[in-house]
DNA sequence: TTGTAAGCGTTATCAT
DNA sequence: ATGATAACGCTTACAA
């Protein structure tokens, strides 16, 4: 791995080092000729500039760091493609963390973070996450954060989310809609702000059409499996059964229709399945899967783009916002919809 | 982000920069009293070493470079968690670049990789690369390179892959069995070796039960919907229809669905479809999807692996391998199977 | 217009 | 056991 350096160059042309760096860059003050050699010679060498030398010169690195609590989630991958997007635009580089839904190893994520110089983060809080002091602190010492989907109060700054409210109280009234009452909602960590903001549209869709709110009916869990199966069969195992399930991420349908397919419930006849997804292969699932769609590509962009507002400083002083992007909703077998 | 730097240290113990320095690390050669207050007072400050620096002057980044055809597809996030979890134990960061399945945007990424000083590559190429004029070059000039599923041959270094031809095999034979004789093979770009290698392998099995190679049932598509669906269309426009289909992507089956749906073709009663699939979401598919799996996760992981060996020249004189992967057949509907 | 020198944070070498 | 200095690659006052 043997590359030039601007020493090499000026070297072999019998220049300051100086000299060679203004050619190479800012074409002022200096003797047209000279450059023209100095690229030349550049050239032929395979001159690369060294980004490393850069960083430590001009204290910033051209890289952000993005945490996300899984890459290998439908959602975050989206999201992460549309942040690579307008980073790789704007000449920047993207380093990627996962917290994997753990507090402590989010923790370790901002330190690696910080001493890795990035110039600013991008992050989707882990399920695990109850305080930000970790953030805070990075926060305060300057470092431009920026929130995608799942957000804290606790650090004033820029915040890309889903409409979440919007999102659950559709899909509730779809459900509605099309006959259900016992509706249950299968939520994920209670701590995350997403968690708050569905269930909220979730009770105003029950109360707009005067289904009286029934606690036994939402369930929290976190994100394994096995967790994900308990919980479900101790919805289903109580008194009441729903008449629809309205899960919050598809790994919870998965698990839906798991348990459900074992007790011989059939979908949609005996119970409605719907919820909040992020599958590009709609056309591969069961078409009574009806689904909220989250612009996760579109939240990237969006958070990556107000991340380099901040970095590059595009305003003095920022006046953090909060953008909130529209869910979709896709119902994919509407025969099914009008009927009952 | 003013972070503590060795300097402040030494100021503030009015010590060298070496002492400390010192101190912080190899602990020979050094007062154990002064070691203790310089752990002490790098506390206080929350000192964290630069690896900006470390790297210039290691002339090294502790980071290596992935580069995929898309993040935003299972089976390379999947690819991507694997490798992060090798490269997070061994204490290397990740850095994603995108080829978006253009050889123009890959040379680019090369380009970049290299610039960036990246410690290792690797690289699962773009369904338009045809020459590897630029790998080849990042590879003599000392570059550790790691190919896993899309490799070329022309570059002599380690390659991870899954047994596309057994998988292939497998899944055909699978169709075969079930009753059918007039198997379609819908095929990715015809340059990629993956391609190549599950061609030969539907080809196996079709000559192992006797039945004739029929060229007009296979048919290459690139990565977009558009070309997909008109290739699915000629497909289905021929005198003699399929009565199977097997696609080599989750994408490919999707747009099959489509056009079968369109067409009023039912699945799998007037026509079966199987392939090559990564999706996790396995229970949500329509039940008589067959697939054939990739270990996307282990192919990232055996990759870093192999990749951070060479990047630490654990062996001197590397022997390059070809590390070959199990695919595994997922039949759903088992009932389906037996019958005809 | 060009060269000299200092500095970014760190470590290794060579004194002391 | 500790300190001074040079070096990694590059930019930028400041000098010439």
């Amino acid at each position: 791995m043997e590359i030039a350096t601007i020493k090499d160059i000026a070297k072999a042309l019998n220049l300051s080092t100086s000299t060679v760096s203004r050619a190479l860059r800012g074409s002022y003050e200096i003797n047209p000729e000279t450059k023209r050699i100095v690229l030349e010679c550049a050239e032929k060498l395979n001159y690369r500039p060294n980004p490393i030398a850069l960083s430590l010169k001009e204290n910033r690195s051209r890289a952000i760091g993005v945490v996300v609590p899984e890459i290998d989630n439908p959602f975050f991958s989206q999201a992460i493609n549309g942040i690579e997007a307008i980073a790789y635009n704007r000449g920047y580089h993207v380093v990627i963390f996962q917290s994997h839904e753990s507090y402590d190893r989010e923790v370790v994520n901002i330190q690696h973070l910080a001493s890795r110089r990035v110039d600013g983060v991008l992050i989707s809080l882990s399920g695990q996450t109850t305080h930000v002091e970790h953030l805070k602190e990075l926060h305060t010492k300057g470092m431009p954060i920026v929130f995608f989907d799942r957000f804290s109060d606790e650090i004033n700054t820029h915040k890309v989310v889903a409409d979440n409210y919007q999102g659950a109280f559709e899909g509730t009234e779809h459900l509605i809609n099309s006959g259900k009452k016992h509706i249950a909602h299968l939520a994920a960590s209670p701590t995350l702000s997403i968690t708050r903001e569905r269930i909220n549209g979730y009770k105003a869709a029950l109360e707009k059409h005067g289904i009286p709110y029934n606690e036994d009916f939402v369930k929290y869990c976190n994100f394994s499996i096995e967790d994900m199966e308990k919980v479900i069969d101790e919805l289903l195992s109580q008194p009441i059964l729903p008449e629809a399930i309205f899960t919050v991420s598809d790994r919870l349908a998965m698990a839906c229709l798991k348990i459900l397919k074992k007790r011989n419930i059939r979908i949609p006849e005996d119970m409605a399945l719907m919820g909040f997804s992020n599958l590009k292969v709609a056309e591969l699932l069961s078409p009574s899967f009806t689904s909220v769609i989250q612009p996760a590509l579109e939240m990237g962009q969006r958070a990556a783009e107000l991340l380099l507002d901040l970095v590059e400083k595009k305003s003095k002083i920022p006046v953090y916002q909060t953008i909130t992007l529209p869910t979709e909703l896709v119902i994919r077998d509407s025969t099914k919809t009008a009927s009952e």
